[in-house]
DNA sequence: CTGAAAGCGCTTACAG
DNA sequence: CTGAAAGCGCTTACAG
């Protein structure tokens, strides 16, 4: 049934135009909608079209015509829900601008993420947008960006490559977290998940020592207890912050898969979060929502975010001039169900 | 400190000719690693195209040789994550065959499926993957594939359309779910979430009442609760099944988002499952064993299925034959903290 | 309104 | 071992 494996040769527009009698500039023309050609003649050339299942070859236009409309993204870790949807955010915005997304997804491999870079190169994209591995190295981009291909950033920053870059407001938004846990009560916070090798860490602890200095609340180096920004790094750093001398009584997590994981690990432990303890994740991915505990968190409207990284590389390629500063998105406490005053605090009242 | 907009040409093959004293042909011979060339003139060709930064234009190349390195990917909703992995199976084989992935995201939405089709056919691609979306008509893929582009389906069978399909045992999975909540002594089981209109819902809604069946349990339609494949639909499911006058002690789920919803809701109501009440996913996604409780369910090794997938196309496009039957993965059951004996029974039991 | 010609950056016989 | 020439499927001035 299938005719695969006997590929025909696709009918070209020179077929078109022996078919239609006319030249192939003619048929050209019409392909392209020009009010030039004769509405008769137009509507021929459209029958031979459908007569020979003709389709356009996008690749030898984009080579006479010097440019592309392939767009690059490259993602970090497709598999977590919230690069998964920054990339559907980035996805339809290239989509809507009528390139075409050209995706590699990296696992948080710096070597993996080289080699896509350079075959996009290759492949003539037009642009790329790139939310970079933890510990990637900035020459590959530095040298694409050199020669000519517009690049934005996302979601981490690379200081050292200067390129123009789109993200949340990573310090900002911690200092919600850690001033509504403040203001629950709690002085001992843990900081849980994620390497100080990641900028989107940094940023974030240093918000975080931020709302503890405001409130005079001392910086405690053992309460930050680094890992892997997913659940398995949750359960570990949870673990980590229980074992110390002097507990503390809520944490704010590097993203809601380590919230995810530490609460499992918590209610693991019999620690009912929400109540014997509390957590604030970041990211507001859905399942935040559908935890149990629903869990408070911060969110920077993913997807949105991903269009407008995605807008910005359209205007770069569109000519636009290189922003001067980065864009940093706005973030939202969402509270929910995962935090309590502290169980002393309560005790006391009660008493 | 960019140079964005001011996009320099890029040197080609010509230029590298000229400053290495050579023809083209020979720039092209040390391209593709030929031996013919003098390992001198090699060396000196090398020299120039690191000078010049040059940059292969894969494009041209594929247009000259008739051919492309482009692989469409086509996934229905790349914010589940069970597709997500899915994806990442699909997109990492293609990488490794040394093809690129042209990524499309549908959303469901069957009209955008047929546009980012129409695009990826344009754009020349080799071959393509895709999940169809929901209610996807085949009119645009058996066009296609008429037209030589080789196309594989997963997950998601398009029955009328022909097309080779890899996916896993939809059927047989959801016997083992059920069998095992009967072994656990349930007979009200309800099947929540999904819709008629898949394919995939089909499959699963036989093999539960061919496991009713089995143990002769009648069928009772008012048990299948219908609703969208996530945790959406999950929370509206369970409450339509819990609103019955004799209403399920256990429910095997469309797929685990489903099941998180149904969880969710049901503790919502104060009725803890994995004792008052049990439940089985499907599809295994990262989230499962993270759930509270975590959720038994039954796997397919998604990402190996994607894989597999691709390897499938991969085949297909080096003009292997046309497999006569699809690649049905085999499932297994992942027995979690989900699913408890029935209520009455324990107190039958301690009675 | 339509046609002939050149050229985008490659590869591939074909000579030498 | 290396070079000249043709051609992949388009677009774009340029004539007419």
């Amino acid at each position: 049934m299938l005719t695969t494996g006997t590929r025909k040769p696709r009918a070209t527009i020179v077929d078109i135009a022996r078919l239609a009698s006319v030249s192939k500039s003619t048929v050209s023309l019409v392909l392209k909608g020009s009010t030039l050609v004769k509405a008769e003649t137009r509507e021929r050339v459209l029958g031979a079209m459908r007569q020979l299942g003709y389709v356009y070859n996008r690749g030898a236009a984009n080579l006479r015509m010097a440019r592309s409309n392939i767009v690059g993204m490259v993602i970090s870790d497709l598999v977590n829900p919230f690069f998964a949807e920054l990339a559907v955010g980035i996805e339809e915005a290239i989509y809507t601008a009528g390139y075409v997304p050209l995706l590699a997804n990296t696992g948080e491999d710096a070597d993996r993420q080289d080699k896509v870079l350079r075959s996009m190169s290759e492949q003539g994209v037009a642009g790329i947008v790139i939310s970079p591995t933890d510990r990637s190295r900035a020459n590959t981009l530095i040298e694409i960006s050199r020669s000519g291909v517009p690049i934005v950033t996302t979601m981490r920053r690379l200081e050292e490559s200067g390129l123009p870059y789109v993200g949340q407001d990573n310090f900002e938004g911690e200092r919600q977290a850690v001033d509504y846990l403040i203001g629950l009560g709690h002085r001992r916070i843990a900081f849980l998940g994620g390497h100080d090798t990641m900028a989107t860490q940094r940023e974030r602890v240093a918000g975080y020592r931020s709302a503890l200095a405001d409130h005079a609340i001392p910086f405690d180096p053992a309460l930050v207890a680094e890992g892997y920004p997913n659940r398995a790094g949750g359960v570990e750093a949870v673990r980590v912050a229980l074992a110390l001398d002097d507990p503390p009584t809520a944490a704010v997590c590097f993203n809601d898969m380590v919230a995810v994981g530490a609460i499992r690990e918590l209610s693991r432990q019999a620690i009912k979060v929400g109540r014997d303890f509390s957590i604030v994740g970041f990211d507001d991915i859905s399942e935040a929502e559908h935890n149990a505990p629903p869990l408070t968190t911060i969110t920077a409207e993913t997807k949105q975010l991903g269009a407008q990284a995605a807008g910005f590389l359209l205007d770069l390629i569109a000519g636009g001039p290189v922003p001067a500063s980065p864009v940093i998105g706005a973030t939202r406490l969402i509270v929910r169900e995962s935090c309590s005053e502290p169980l002393g605090k309560r005790a006391r009242i009660r008493a």
